[in-house]
DNA sequence: CTATTACGCTACTCCTCAGTAGCGTAATAG
DNA sequence: CTATTACGCTACTGAGGAGTAGCGTAATAG
């Protein structure tokens, strides 16, 4: 069912590989824009025909690659990887800097587009439980896993009393879950200025640490 | 274009009334069970067949009182009406109180189902803008406002400082924003737990109430 | 009673979209 | 060179779903 990567390059049935190779630069270009039109309309009005008229490619091309519309999503989702600040926390010195450099990450394009692609996904989500499964599993999960280590950290470095330790779990899911919504309300592009609203009005005085 | 209520009853083009009457109390089954519906699948996913079918009524005649399924749509958003906090806010005596009083309001099923539904509609509000203003203008932003005066009103019964007024219209986001997060990225109930967890450790701490 | 209008039903049209078939051509191996 | 396999293209199938037509029947007014 999950034929992600059709011919592994090696150990082929027959033949390793004779004739025309796969255009494998062309995946990446691929899964890219099925991400961008997720991020633009919801996933049921993300055709494979809009795939293939903005990537070049012809849409036989996408089935030679992905057997269903499910898989390449899923194939595009995966493409995403984790963020890179599940590899390396930032260590800005300060709960709060450290809380504005994921903010800040060029993961995704940035915030603007990073929110945008989630929101995407979101929509994907409902449509099939295996993608829900790999989305929350691969994406959202790790990405809150940054939130909550970095609010742990702060403990760890006296910056926040440890008895709060007990809000860690839902006061990192707030950052995320504030500008999804922002963003599915308000329709338009987020500001700088609401994340920073969101760590300096909300998330920072419930950990006792704004001027109160 | 907004053909709601075909009949007016007074002030027909030709007759008041001749024939068979327009069934109204067919009309409510109707819408609720569209918002059943939309909160159970994507808009996109929703057919007017099943509408049909759930109802017990012909499709035909849900297209004799609503021209599209755009038009069902926004009049079952219409059906809903503002939550009832708006014209009577809860007056508990302290601010957690109101809190869990708009919370554990009975508005559209209780919290469980009234989540939902707001998910339901969100999926709607991307496929038309027309649809989106509605639900914004009718829906969320009342039952925000609702969590905005709660904690204005806290303020001027000197329960929280009045320099922390400014963090006011961010922190009446929190709980919808955060509800809603949780329903569609963990899919299941959302439990009155969370809703209190939510106040307990987050917006009831940000405004410096909590014991830090 | 007749006239009128709504209802339920079946069957249809039209369109979009996922996925496929087949062909001519481009790129590689040997 | 030939053999092989991927690509792009056009055209197709088949399903699902919005919206419609027409008919027989039910409910009202007069």
């Amino acid at each position: 069912m999950a034929s992600e990567t059709p011919p592994t390059g090696t150990t082929k049935t027959t033949d390793p590989h004779a004739g025309r190779p796969y255009d494998r630069s062309g995946d990446a270009l691929i899964l890219a824009a099925t991400l961008d039109l997720l991020a633009e309309r919801s996933y049921e009005r993300v055709t494979l025909d809009d795939v293939a008229a903005r990537t070049g490619k012809a849409k036989t091309t996408i089935y030679r690659r992905w057997a269903t519309k499910d898989d390449l999503v899923l194939a595009a989702t995966r493409s995403i990887g984790q963020p890179p600040e599940v590899a390396e926390l930032p260590d800005e010195g300060t709960l709060r800097s450290d809380l504005l450099a994921v903010v800040d990450s060029p993961w995704l394009g940035g915030p603007a587009r990073r929110i945008v692609i989630f929101a995407g996904l979101l929509s994907a989500a409902r449509s099939s439980p295996a993608l829900s499964d790999a989305i929350r599993l691969e994406i959202t999960e790790p990405y809150v896993d940054v939130y909550r280590r970095i609010l742990e950290r702060a403990i760890d470095r006296g910056e926040i009393p440890p008895q709060l330790a007990s809000r860690v779990p839902i006061l990192a899911d707030v950052i995320p879950a504030m500008s999804s919504h922002r963003s599915s309300t308000s329709g338009g592009v987020i500001h700088r200025d609401f994340f920073v609203a969101v760590i300096d009005d909300v998330l920072l005085p419930a950990l006792g640490a704004g001027a109160t």
